[in-house]
DNA sequence: CGGAATATTGATCAAGATCAAAGCGAGTGG
DNA sequence: CCACTCGCTTTGATCTTGATCAATATTCCG
């Protein structure tokens, strides 16, 4: 049953155009973590980190868009989120990186040290319980990921428009992603996600004036087609 | 390793029969908690919390087999996990509880109060840090079920059957969920599962002595045709 | 025993995958 | 400035997997 990105063709593989340069800012963990970071750069489809490495930052995204995704045995490709401008990802419990991160776009993150945030939580209650939260806000996003997978086509693509629009303000969604990433974040093809997309235009739900750009033009209705 | 012996509720059946006794013990969370906890039983489909109430106790199973749920919209119910002898479960980093939880068969589970968690937690590193590790081990568990919801289904069959042989000793399972349960974990329907267990054993890959106990005939055959 | 719940097996259907062919749009070089 | 190309997206035709509908078998208990 291949669907999802059958094999990761090393195409326009940016070479991980990796550039780093010291900025000293005072960003935040996810509420109240006060910490330095370095910022970098990576080209489109850079590689931030790969699955099984040692994970010893954490990663906010300041510009740009990151997906983080596993390559199944059979060379299918399931992404497992999008992360856009303020999200953190990387912050793992364990020592290692269960997923594979890239840029989906030209992107800045901020990086911190693991350390530095696991030194502090053993000293302040408040940052332990702030690092607790944000591994349990994960755990609701992929719990409800799995919501996702169990519905019909219709349904998923429309749980991931409401989705998207709900992280940017308006009725328009600007996409950072292809159709490829859409469809191996929903476990469908490029195809069916196509000709869903096409369907619910056709329904006068959204409009798509390209296809990096999608209008929603009427919610509540799509809030019902999603069960 | 937990071992108390809880005056046993009678028989009890269907109605939710909740019966509480409250015993010492010392058992641990995950690896350093202690805690007193108070036993509870409950019959074959008790229901132990709704979806949505208060996450103010901590469950540890004693004897028995638990299974989280959702209802969706259109009323399929997706199960996100079984819990066996040993297992935690309930364990929120929010108020409320995200699933409901019942008993697969009669089941007998310890009880303690969250809040006690969270006040240990705030004065003892070690503690929080287990309260940590233990929503990164939930986090990694709905990871590992969003990849199997995207596999077809001998793979999923395949999965669960190793998953649960993983939990128990020896080369054969005792199923404490019906069909239904394990579809609706799944992902897939009771006939569909039927089919993909008949099909294993007529590939010799496993045995089915009758519904409710399984053999690995052939573990290694299994790996392989899980991708 | 008898009856209800649970599981298996069979026949058919439909959603979405696969295979295939255009269409589109942005960047490149003549 | 235009034509060409490359990568991405859309559209079409067909096939396959697992759902659905239906009947039979088995198990569990009272």
């Amino acid at each position: 049953m291949l669907m999802q990105t059958a094999i990761r063709k090393g195409s326009s593989r940016q070479p991980a155009g990796r550039e780093l340069q010291i900025t000293s800012t005072v960003p935040e963990l996810a509420g109240s973590v006060e910490m330095m970071g370095a910022t970098m750069t990576f080209g489109r489809n850079g590689e931030i980190y790969g699955e099984g490495e040692q994970a010893d930052y954490v990663y906010k995204v300041v510009r740009g868009a990151v997906r983080t995704y596993k390559v199944l045995a059979d060379g299918r490709r399931q992404i497992g989120a999008f992360y856009l401008a303020g999200d953190v990802f990387g912050l793992e419990v364990g020592e290692e990186h269960p997923h594979s991160a890239e840029a989906v776009t030209e992107s800045t993150v901020m990086v911190v040290k693991r350390s530095a945030l696991i030194g502090l939580a053993a000293r302040d209650s408040d940052v332990a319980r702030e690092l607790w939260a944000f591994t349990g806000r994960e755990l609701a996003r992929v719990q409800a990921h799995v919501l996702l997978l169990v519905k019909n086509a219709q349904e998923r693509v429309v749980d991931f428009l409401l989705e998207m629009a709900n992280r940017q303000p308006g009725d328009a969604i600007e996409l950072p992603m292809s159709r490829q990433d859409i469809a191996d974040y929903l476990g469908l093809t490029i195809e069916t996600v196509s000709r869903t997309l096409t369907g619910l235009e056709n329904e006068a739900a959204i409009a798509l004036p390209n296809a990096r750009r999608i209008l929603l033009r009427n919610r509540s209705a799509l809030r019902e087609m999603n069960a």
